[in-house]
DNA sequence: ACAAAAGTGTTAAATGTACACCCATGC
DNA sequence: GCATGGGTGTACATTTAACACTTTTGT
């Protein structure tokens, strides 16, 4: 007693809306922040919103998650993975939305990220600061920042949310934001050095009122020999 | 320069078609099996293919999953989990197709599994020797037996393959099914009974022509005091 | 009695963790 | 010269890995 949709392809179900939504991360002085827009229009008017938008017909999901991002923020190239796909029933007030949600993780200092473009209000919030959010939004973003605390321990993910050379302070600091908990400085240097998927470089820190620390960059060649070889990058 | 879809919401994009396509894992003697389905319509006819079909309106992702797990393979009550969306441009031949891929973990020995429903051929395979698979069903599969691989070892879902009281040699033996490698006998029992997860049965195996081995459970009571304990599941 | 798998401890190596001081630099 | 963070090593505890024999049961 079942029905075969391939015997009458387009006719047999009404569709559901597809949209994509993106958690952009990003790393200030001391805490994750995650961009968000408010939105313009109704349901929702006023409130804050992750950036996204329907899927087209020609596109594929990640097409449309870095097209959108790059209407509503100006990011181009960045990181951005795919997250989960959110298909609850009201998650929408309109009607039936299935929203695919991504992550995306961004260095500040590399990318001039417009805070606002297309008339809209865009801005970046601390995660442990964040407003009231439209639809199933706070939901999407709890689910994007566990997965990054998760992935971040052992997946280099982590070197996207840093500049090109970035001090091993830096790196440390970027840990213990994500992972919300104090790591020994000394262990910390040995163990991302021994893994020898950081190269130093010849130039050091600038401006800084103290002895100024070396840059090293992520060394994504030596990365994936070693991946090859069996290794598994954990911090 | 930026539409807003919002403003003409439903009729500003023509939406893809929308489905879920399901990876059923269980545990053979000596596999780790897929059950698939012989298509029975063009496209891909004769072919076999995950077992799947369109979202409705009216249920979450979840639920189409479980639909589709009841109609195709007559599967209920089993472990299922969201793994991924798939939405390339030319997955299916006759129009655009986004597909949200789940895996399912199931015990033979627990549930009465129809090989064949409404008049379709359904069967298990070895992931070891599959046949071609329609659409882009393959990779679909690949990606569930990656993560499959990868969840098993800190989510303690491996005892959805096994029946209620299993052995711990049932146990090392899917580890190593799965992981792909041989584990030492002493070093795993250590392990196991270490994290105190496994609650030991009064019960013994039966008819096996050798002495009968130790049946235990898997105590999900005592993982949630452990996990909320700060306790991470390994193996 | 023998075939087959169950069950059980110890040791060495590797890894992780805790911890404190001197150094270089800018002001 | 002092304030600030950069940079470094050692000792102890924990975890992992390697390894072989005796016990139980059915045939």
């Amino acid at each position: 007693m079942r029905s075969k949709p391939e015997a009458k392809f387009q006719y047999e179900y009404a569709r559901p809306a597809l949209t994509v939504d993106i958690v952009v991360f990003a790393l200030d002085a001391d805490d994750l922040m995650v961009m968000l827009i408010q939105r313009d229009l109704e349901p929702f008017e006023g409130q804050w919103a992750l950036p996204g938008g329907f899927v087209h017909l020609d596109e594929t999901l990640d097409d449309a998650a870095r097209r959108e991002l790059q209407e509503e923020t100006g990011l181009q190239g960045i990181f951005l993975e795919q997250l989960y796909t959110y298909g609850d029933l009201n998650r929408d007030p309109r009607e039936r939305v299935v929203t695919v949600a991504y992550y995306a993780l961004v260095n500040l200092e590399g990318h001039n990220v417009q805070a606002s473009t297309d008339a809209r209000n865009a801005a970046w919030f601390s995660v442990n600061e964040l407003p009231d959010l439209a639809f199933d939004h706070a939901n999407i973003l709890a689910a994007a920042h566990e997965r990054l605390r998760g992935k971040v321990r052992y997946q280099p993910i982590g070197f996207e949310l840093l500049p090109e050379k970035f001090t091993l302070r830096q790196l440390q600091h970027l840990y213990e934001v994500i992972l919300d908990r104090e790591l020994d400085k000394r262990n910390f240097r040995k163990k991302v050095l021994s893994m020898e998927i950081v190269q130093e470089t010849d130039e050091i820190e600038k401006d800084v009122a103290h002895r100024a620390a070396r840059l090293y960059r992520f060394d994504q060649k030596a990365y994936e020999r070693l991946t090859e070889q069996g290794f598994h990058f954990e911090i």
